[in-house]
DNA sequence: CATGGTGTTTACAG
DNA sequence: GCTGTAAACACCAT
């Protein structure tokens, strides 16, 4: 569940369940998870209360009534589960039970994910070097960023340091819709490919955030749904190739997708 | 410094 | 059973 859309959704689900509720029982998992003791975890959320939520690229801030909060990263199979029953659901890493006897869990069951504890968005934020949010990023400050870059397009995207909230899957997505082939150097670029991504990566990650968030299918021209190896092009053009890039497994259409 | 490859962890498909 | 792969990042080498 990582990339920004998802994690909107996560925060919506957040919002909609486990908010405004006194937590009488905190519960932790494998202490990898956490970064710091997991002490400090339950002194902070036990007979605390979660006010508000904050996304900022894959992270979510669950601001707590006292002192802070608390910050999910969800890594490749982090997600939130709110239930009203005593079992605590498999791989739970963190389990808080409310006043009125609901629980979440935060349950990973690759231990990718991360928790941390942080007084506000802004300071871990610049604690952690996080760029700036992808759906808060104006074109010209993109355009900056790509000034003086040199390495690939798909690795500028994917970098959480210059952009938050862009993973593997809508990396590719943006630069299927704008027809330029993820190995395509940034210095390469023309300047209506570098206008296109900007609007891509702002079009693709609204339209699947709002899909996430109501349910629905993603558009028939997206890539998404059919990434796989030998996959029909949605445009109707070739075949779905797989490749490497900066060692995660991308998928592009050859034919659309020419490197210059 | 910027860039990209490897390691991490566990489930699942083939 | 084994192999390869998976939406994540941290770390290391170049």
């Amino acid at each position: 569940m990582p990339e920004l859309p998802e994690v909107a959704y996560q925060k919506k689900y957040a919002d909609a369940t486990i908010l405004h509720k006194k937590i009488i029982k905190v519960e932790t998992g494998d202490k990898k998870i956490f970064q710091s003791p997991k002490t400090q975890f339950e002194d902070s959320l036990l007979d605390n209360e979660f006010e508000a939520s904050e996304r900022l690229g894959k992270y979510l801030f669950l601001k707590l009534a006292k002192n802070g909060g608390l910050v999910l990263h969800f890594g490749m199979t982090g997600k939130l589960e709110f239930y009203q029953h005593e079992e605590t659901p498999k791989y739970a890493q963190l389990t808080l039970t409310f006043q009125d006897h609901s629980r979440v869990s935060f349950t990973c069951p690759r231990k990718f994910a991360k928790l941390y504890l942080a007084e506000n968005l802004t300071q871990f934020k610049k604690e952690h070097q996080i760029g700036t949010d992808a759906l808060v990023l104006k074109e010209d400050e993109f355009l900056n960023i790509l000034e003086s870059k040199k390495g690939s397009i798909k690795g500028l995207l994917m970098n959480q340091k210059l952009i938050a909230g862009i993973g593997n899957l809508y990396a590719d997505e943006v630069l299927y819709q704008c027809k330029v082939h993820p190995n395509t150097k940034v210095n390469n670029l023309t300047e209506k490919k570098k206008s296109c991504i900007y609007k891509e990566i702002e079009k693709v990650l609204e339209t699947v955030k709002e899909a996430r968030i109501e349910g629905e299918k993603l558009p028939k021209t997206y890539l998404t749904p059919v990434r796989e190896k030998d996959a029909e092009c949605p445009r109707k053009n070739g075949k779905i190739q797989q490749t490497k890039v900066i060692g995660r497994t991308t998928y592009f259409c050859p034919d659309c997708q020419k490197l210059k």
